[in-house]
DNA sequence: CGTATATTCAACCGCATGGTTGACAAAAAG
DNA sequence: CTTTTTGTCAACCATGCGGTTGAATATACG
């Protein structure tokens, strides 16, 4: 059940990590459309095309709605939270630098391995291609 | 430079896609790890693992500090800042209630996501008229 | 009815991916 | 100097992916 939720992200970013797919879901956000509407900005076959929402579809990016031939696909976005999530648990190290003093205290607080890593880092710092004692 | 933009999306969400990567940057999040370190609670091989690194250094999430014959890894989460842009666009699609279809669909479908299809079949057959352009 | 339209399906192609093993290189340890 | 440790590289394999084409399936239209 924990493998559950990986699975979803693994679903939900491999679905993103495609241009055209993301370009769909884009396309979505402005207003529901049909397959054929979704495949035509893009030079690539209706087939091609299909594949594309049926990957957005099994990530629960899309819901489709059959009336008669046509196929309308509308934005489904709930699988995006689980990724914004994930990603803004990360936050704070885009935010906030990871700098000397940070460091310092995480290999006073910690145990050897940061502390070897926290004198890698001067020593580096220091002098590039040296060897520590 | 679009184009840039849309690639470094692609590399960041590929490589977040995979759940040894992502369990990697979990652990990096803690702190800095050689690869044998980074490899060692995943049964693959040291090879194997060398190379999910490499995934994650070219999306730009990984900077290797190469100290003698130990590489150490820095989580570099800055390329993160970017999927969680993109994902934060689409906020309001999952902040906003579920519609009164997605309510009917609930209230027979007990939340089963996998059946929606025969579901929506269902529903259709009632209210015809929705929400095309 | 027959035909045009919307879409999927199946088979195939080329290439990337995740994984392995077996050298290999460089640094550390003895 | 020799051996061990740390990690990469190259070759290989199986699988998946993005794409195609051509046929199949419904549905709508005249």
């Amino acid at each position: 059940m924990v493998d559950k939720k990986s699975e979803r992200l693994d679903a939900l970013f491999s679905a993103l990590s495609d241009p055209t797919r993301r370009a769909m879901l884009e396309s979505l956000a402005d207003h529901p459309r049909s397959v054929g509407e979704l495949a035509a900005p893009f030079d690539i076959s209706l087939a091609g095309a299909s594949k594309h929402i049926q990957v957005l579809e099994r990530a629960g990016l899309v819901r489709r709605e059959v009336s008669g031939r046509v196929h309308t696909c509308h934005l489904e976005a709930q699988p995006m939270h689980a990724g914004a999530e994930w990603l803004r648990h990360y936050e704070r190290w885009w935010t906030r630098r990871l700098d000397a003093l940070e460091a310092l205290l995480q290999a006073e607080d910690t145990g050897d391995r940061a502390r070897r890593a926290t004198a890698t880092r001067r020593a580096q710092a220091r002098t590039k291609s040296r060897s520590r004692k």
